[in-house]
Parts: structure tokens; C-alpha cells; sequence
DNA sequence: AATGAATGAGCGTTCATTCAT
DNA sequence: TATGAATGAACGCTCATTCAT
């Protein structure tokens, strides 16, 4: 995970100011990694800056707002991610596509991502700004995979490469907390890897887009085969 | 999300007990479900069953001890429900694959598991208890996997095996957030779950062992290919 | 002023919990008569009551609860004691008059009487809670006056007799914060009285309907008379 | 009510300084009026004159100050008031009278002097600085309504005139909080003062001292009258 | 004169927990 | 079993005040 980037509030023009929101961005994001999003309270990200709940008032009037810069400022990070990652030339479209998921992945490996994610999953189900900031950050990152798909597959309508992002996109956060950071399937986060770029790239490469409609039964046309 | 199945403690010789239990962890589960974890206290949980904070300590003495009641009881519904699954006889190890699939990503648009799961991965980052009944669930859900996988191919070491379940159940999980109940794709939820089925049967019918341990390099030869 | 009668919330059918709700009402009547309503905190009437903040706010879930029961306890006392008074069988309305008002303007003596209608004044400028309740109490004790007035003047009309009422009640209500408990001029309480009851009988008796309207001219004349 | 006057403090010489305390001073009146007196803080009354509070405290070191000069200014307006009504020259002290009664009760029809009065009394029972502002305006207010009284009566001894001048001071007081900006009987504010105007003068006209001291029952003689 | 920053106390409220009945 | 009552800590937030710049 990257470093925050706050956006300011109305403290942005003073330096001691601007100094002290990113502090507290970023022991809340600290906080909320290490402790967990019902230990993110006002006097736990004040303990951590260094500073008193008053003065973290002073800069965080209520904690609605100090939460909503707070996930702005983290998916702010993986949103430049994408973006450079989009611009990097690349012979293949192949080699982009094994090259994002392999960051994604790589990513989801670390303390940060691996704990502010399933966080961040759980605060959306039942808080909008969260939402708001999660449909955000992932609508970045499908676009991104639906460019490199569409370069692979231009014969594929949008809708369906739409789609096949979203299976590529769901699919590797999934992972998040199997493989993530001291996670119990840590260890083969690797041969993951290895596995999901394989199963990527030959999806992309090879299915027919009736078959994202249901009108080429896999199974059991496998089965035929195999009989 | 099917009934929970409370394993009782020392209540189980009481029939009343039991039915008490009961109540409590079906209370517990939707508040978790509805209002998320933050919200899931004792005062809440004794509100929606009818009784009093002090009646419900009677039966929980304490938060820690009802929520590894929770987890259990909601976690073992699924258990039963893949050994169904498991035994249930098909003509083809692709079919019972497909199954398992269109079972596990048809659950996760139920309300229930759309928002309990996501809650307890977020949980099991900062709660042993949490940790330990996420662990046992999705063991048991790879384990049905890789017994699948093992009739379909053969010629597969078991670590491989175990690699492959672990990445289709970790994709399958990945897509709760995003074509989950309410939730924003869920629209294109059949679309989703056709891709699923289509790329996890494919992947296992035809990776190769190579692959896993990265000696097969797919994008770079996907390049020449396509070159 | 009275002893308090809370009216009792859900707690009533406890005796613990009634006494208990009974201790908080005086206990915050106290806080607010000798501290003033800036210091009628929650913190402050646990204390006197001897209770922890927590206990307080398991009777009082919150302070606008407690603040509507405290006033409505307070002036269900003054109501009682204004029904008292019209029931009590008189020789003549005059009598019935000169006691209500030594009625009023006597309590008005009181430490809690004293200092409790004027927070209420100030709180129902910007509580609709406190206005209510002070609309309330008031519209009682007009109504008591215009029945003295209506038995002295049978002649007048019913909107007429409420002008005078109201006229009297206000004025009446006028010198708490004069001839109060510890007021300035709380050592010519007697006199003061003295001169309510002949200038309030004495208006009753001989006012003329036309001179409430304004049509009768009275510092003009006067000064004819005085010519 | 009338603008502020401030009196100055140190601040007295520079321009610019005086302006800032008028300023602060009439934002703090604003908000007393406006919001009531627990919502009077340094914050509020910074963020109306559109400082910040650590300039306002450049100005008011500390809110006991702020307060003083804001019930000092208020008052002393009302005191200049009262001052141009006694010279004004009028043919006769029942006219002076009426025009003293329709002043006091006009101006309590305002929203400043509706809101401000009941916030000052209720200060005052706990508060030293407004107990001594209110026992100054008030004491001006029966000054000016002596005088008036003693050349209506001038056979009447000085405690006597006063009184009468109290009583009629502490009646008109009293319907602030009725016939008082946008109060419940505001619609009948110009009978009611019809009625005070008439009752004020016919008591001061016509009250017989002894009455004052008790020593002609009033009621019961008319009982006998009405017998 | 004016700002931004900081403190420490106190606010109303909620919490898990305990316990006598 | 079940309730009502109670605690003490913590919650988000506001407050008057201080102070370096």
C-alpha cells in the first residue's frame, strides 16, 4: 500500500496544517489496519498522531468526514497505481494483463492491503460513503482490465468485456484473504499467482462470448468428451 | 443462508434452553447481517429477541463467547450443505464441478451471506475466534473441491490439487462484494457465474502442472502466438 | 413549590425503579433551581442523586426525556394546586381572587418557584419541550382566573374576561424575579402584594369592557379630571 | 431593542478596535436572542462577527468579560430610553404615565427584548454580573416611573411611590414572556396593554396608602359590597 | 490584530458486564 | 429463567482557554 495522499480540507494552505492531516490520515489507516475498523475511534487515531481528541476535533470536526478522507486517501494510491501501470508500454496485451494481475496480487500481499480491504468490503455493506469510495476504486481497476482485454479480444462487445473484468477483478480480490499478509495460505501465494495469470490469460484468449450467456454448456459438453 | 443449527453448550439438556439459544444466534446473525458488526451488541441482539440484557447474560456470559456461537452455528450450515453437495451423485466430475460453483455463487446473492461473510473476514483479521471458524469452513469448502478436481484430473499431486480449489474457492468468494445481494453488479450475477463455471472447468481440465510452479510461461508464449 | 410526581415512563410498575425515577426528578429539579439549566447536566444530577451516569441513563435514556418528565412533574404540582384552590368553596368571587393571587404571589416566595419559572421563561424561548409545558401550566392558571373573574363580572364577554386573566397571571408572574426568594425586593413582598390584590379586585370590578378595545381613554380623561 | 453602545474597555483608543468590540458585542446579543443563552459560546459568537476565536479572545480575554460588556451595552440602551421618555415634556403625569406603560410594553413586542429579558433573569439567579445589570436597569426603570408616580400623587410618601412604582415595573415585566415577539397571545398584546395602561393609572390615581400596609381589606369589603 | 494550533475538561450517550432478586 | 438495576469505561463531540507566530 501506498502513502496517502489527503486532499486537504480547508487546512490545505498551511503547511503545519497540511502536515498534521496527512499524520492523522495515516495513523488512521494504522489503526484501522492493525486494530481493526470497530478500534478506529477518535481517541485511538489522536494516540497514535500524538495529539489530543480536542485537537483532533480541531482538524476532524466529526469522524464521518475524517473517515471519508481517510478511504479517499488510500484508494487515491491504488488509483495512481492503475493508472501508471495502463501507461506502461508493453509488447503484448497479454503481458499487460499478466502484469496487472500480478500487481494486484503482488499488492494484496501486503499488512495494508491484505487488512484494509476486507475492511473497507464490510464498512460498504452498511455505510455509503464507503460505498461510494469502494465502487470508485474498483470501477478503476475494471477499466483498466476492460482496455487491456478489449486489445486482446476486439471482437468482444463491450458488455462482455465488461463482464469478463469483473470475473478477473472479483476474482483476484478474492484472494485477499487467503493469500494476503500472514495469511494462512501465505505460503502458496506464488503458485497462486501463477495459476490465476494461466487462467486469465487463457479465458480472455479463448472464451466464446455465447458462453458468457449460458449458450455453450461447459460441463457438459466436458462430459461428452470425456465419455 | 439456512438455519442455524446451535450446538448448544451446556444448555443442550433443556429444551427450552435450546430453543432460547436458538433465538439469540438467529437474532445475533441478522443483526450482524443487517446493521453490520459494529452494531452487533448485546443490547441489541437481547432487543431483537424479546428479553433483557440481563436474561441474555444468562445464556452468554459474555460477547466473546455468543459470537464463536454465531460464527459456529452459521459457519456448520454450510458444511452441511457442501457434504450434501459432495454426495450427491453425478455423471461427470465436470458436472458436480459446475454445481459446486453455481451452488457457492447462487448462495452469495442471499442477504445473509452477502453481508455475513464480508463481515467475517474482516473480523478474522483481528479475532482469533473469527480466524479459526473462517479457516475451518473454507477447509471444508476446498477440501469438496479438490475431491472434485482430484476425479477430474487424475494426473494431478495433490498440493496441485489443493492449489486449484484454493484458487477457485478464493475466486468464487472474491465476487460476494460486487454481485452479492444489492450490491452493484448484481445484475449481471448469471452472466458472472457462467464465466465462473465456463473459466474454473477449463482451468482444471486443461492447466498444465508446469504452470502452477511458473515454469510454463503463458503471456510471453500467448505473444508469440498471437504475433 | 411541591413535592414532584413524576409520572413514571415504563419503570412504574417497580417500586425500586419508581422511587428511583422520583430521586432523578428532584434531584434535577434541585440542580436546575440552585445550579441553573447551563449546569442541569446528566453528570450533575447522577451525582446527586448518587447514581453513576450509566445507572442515570438506564431510567433516562436521554436528557430530553428527562427534562420533559422534570417539567411536567413540576407543573402537574402547580395544576393541582390551582384545582385546590377554584374548588375551595368562597363567600364571595373577591375572596376567591385576593386568594389566588396571595396564592400565587406567596409560592412565588420560594427558592425552587423562585428560580425554576424563570429558566423554564428563558428554556421555552428555544425548547418546544419547555414552551409546551410552560403553555400548559399557564393556560391552567388563566383558566382559574377567568372563572373568579366571570363570577365578578358575569357581564363581561368570554373573550374579554380572558384579557384581564391573562393580564393578571402575567402580572403576577412579573415580580418572581423582583420580590423572589432573595430577590432585591423581597422585603416588600407583603406590600407588594398588598397592592396586587387591591389593584387586581379593584380592576375586575370596575373596568370597562370599552376601555380593553381602547375606546375609552383613560390617561386623557384622567387628565380632564385632574384639570 | 436598540443598537449596542459598547463601552470600550482599553480597546477605547484605536477605531478599528471599537468597531470589532460593537461588533462582537452585537453578534454575541444576536446569538443570545437567537439561540439562548447555553448556546452563547466564544465559538458561536466568533463564527457570527466572522473571526476566529483566537482573535475574539484578543478582544474578550475570557466569557465572563464578553458577557459583562454584552449585558452592560444592552442595557445601557434601555437605560437612555428610559431617560429621553421623563424629559420628554407632557401636559400631564397620567399621559407620561400611559406613554411610559406603552413603551416598556411595545419594545417587550420585539424579538431582542422578548428573548433577552427571560435569558437575564435567569442568568441572574446565578450569575453575579447579571443580577448586578439587572438591578441596575431596573432600578432606572422605577426611578423614571417614581417620578412619574410622585407628580401623579404627590401626597403619597417616597416608599409608597415605590413601591407603586415596583408593582407597575414587575406587571409590565411579566408579559414578556406572553404577548412577547411571536409568544402565544401576541395577538391580543394591544388590549392588554389597553388594560394595563388603564389599570396602572386607576391604581396610582386612586390607591388609598393604607391599602398598600394591609390596613383596608380590599376582597372582603367588596364581598360586602356584593352582599 | 489576527490566525492556526493545541489543551484538558466536560458534555450526552452507549457499552459489556455484574448481580440481587 | 428472567428481570431490573447498577457500574465503570469508553464513545464522538464541544467547550473555554492559551499561545506561538
Amino acid at each position: 500500500m501506498r502513502k496517502l495522499k489527503p486532499q486537504g480540507r480547508d487546512n490545505s494552505n498551511s503547511r503545519r496544517g497540511q502536515q498534521a492531516v496527512a499524520d492523522i490520515l495515516n495513523a488512521a489507516r494504522d489503526v484501522l489496519v492493525e486494530e481493526g475498523y470497530p478500534r478506529l475511534t477518535m481517541r485511538n487515531i489522536a494516540k497514535r498522531v500524538g495529539i489530543t481528541v480536542g485537537n483532533l476535533s480541531y482538524y476532524y470536526a466529526n469522524k464521518r468526514d475524517l473517515l471519508h478522507d481517510l478511504l479517499e486517501a488510500v484508494i487515491q494510491g491504488y488509483v495512481e497505481d492503475f493508472e501508471r501501470i495502463i501507461k506502461d508500454p508493453k509488447n503484448s496485451p497479454a503481458e499487460r494483463l499478466e502484469e496487472f494481475v500480478r500487481f494486484i496480487m503482488g499488492d494484496l500481499g501486503t499488512k495494508e492491503t491484505t487488512n484494509f480491504f476486507p475492511a473497507l468490503w464490510a464498512l460498504a455493506n452498511h455505510d455509503e460513503v464507503a460505498a461510494a469510495e469502494m465502487s470508485f476504486v474498483y470501477q478503476i481497476e475494471r477499466d483498466a482490465l476492460a482496455e487491456i482485454i478489449g486489445s486482446m479480444r476486439p471482437d468482444l462487445r463491450k458488455k462482455d468485456r465488461d463482464i469478463l473484468a469483473l470475473f478477473v477483478s472479483a476474482s483476484m480480490e478474492g484472494h485477499t484473504m487467503f493469500i494476503g499478509y500472514g495469511r494462512e495460505k501465505r505460503a502458496v501465494a506464488s503458485e497462486i499467482i501463477n495459476v490465476a495469470v494461466s487462467s486469465f490469460v487463457s479465458l480472455i484468449e479463448s472464451i466464446d462470448a455465447r458462453a458468457i450467456r449460458g449458450l455453450k454448456p461447459v460441463a457438459k459438453s466436458a462430459r461428452k468428451l470425456a465419455g
